[in-house]
DNA sequence: AGTCGATATATATTCAAATACATAACGCTT
DNA sequence: AAGCGTTATGTATTTGAATATATATCGACT
């Protein structure tokens, strides 16, 4: 089946700030509470997820992911309330664009 | 400066039939006549180029680029109405959703 | 027949990104 | 003090993609 996709991100002089892998890391860290657990959901190793953590947070204006380590249950991540806006204006904007993209389905002719 | 971007492809079955760099490469080529030179000009290997081209004539209802060798210039690539049309219809839905983006700025409010 | 510039294609090499592995640090609980 | 599960971080290894290299082929033109 012939479709149209695309991906669309935020960055800042190149360096990419948001995109589809950040949101997604943002949702399963709210699920799990934990960033480790998050990553293997993803089938992503930690560090490229801890990674990923840290450049949402230094290029976020205000935190969107706390790490926390040891305490009783060894530690755990969590998501602020704006991280979540965040989610929310990203899939919203991915929305906008689907919607844009089904009134420009004239490329799929050109296959077989 | 930040910024929205993105990214609009055409694919069937996961393979990716259309998208920036086969756009850029007709385009290339037709200026070029040269399949070679197009891709000096582009910075892409030839092979790279050659395949791309292979894939773009397989997936497309019509021929998209025509290569010849041999002759007194040697061979050269030239490029189909339709390859042109599809540029056209490409670019137009790249506009598009440009358009749907910059209604949809409040994603950078997150940004430092 | 020989030259030329381009296409055609296989193999080797390089390079960067991702992953795997190992180990330390942390702080609550028992 | 020891154990637990998680975060934190450096190093080694793997992997895959891109590129480089080499060679063959083609066909008009001299």
């Amino acid at each position: 089946m012939k479709e149209i996709k695309f991906k669309c991100w935020v960055e800042e002089q190149g360096e990419k700030f948001y995109g589809p892998g950040p949101n997604e890391l943002i949702k399963q860290i709210q699920q799990e509470g934990s960033l480790s657990r998050a990553a293997t959901k993803m089938k992503m190793s930690y560090k490229k997820a801890w990674e990923m953590v840290q450049r949402l947070n230094q290029y976020s204006e205000k935190p969107l992911i706390i790490l926390k380590k040891g305490g009783s249950h060894g530690g755990g991540a969590e998501v602020t309330e704006t991280a979540l806006e965040l989610v929310a204006e990203y899939e919203n904007l991915q929305k906008k664009i689907t919607e844009s993209l089904e009134q420009q389905k004239k490329l799929l002719k050109f296959l077989k």
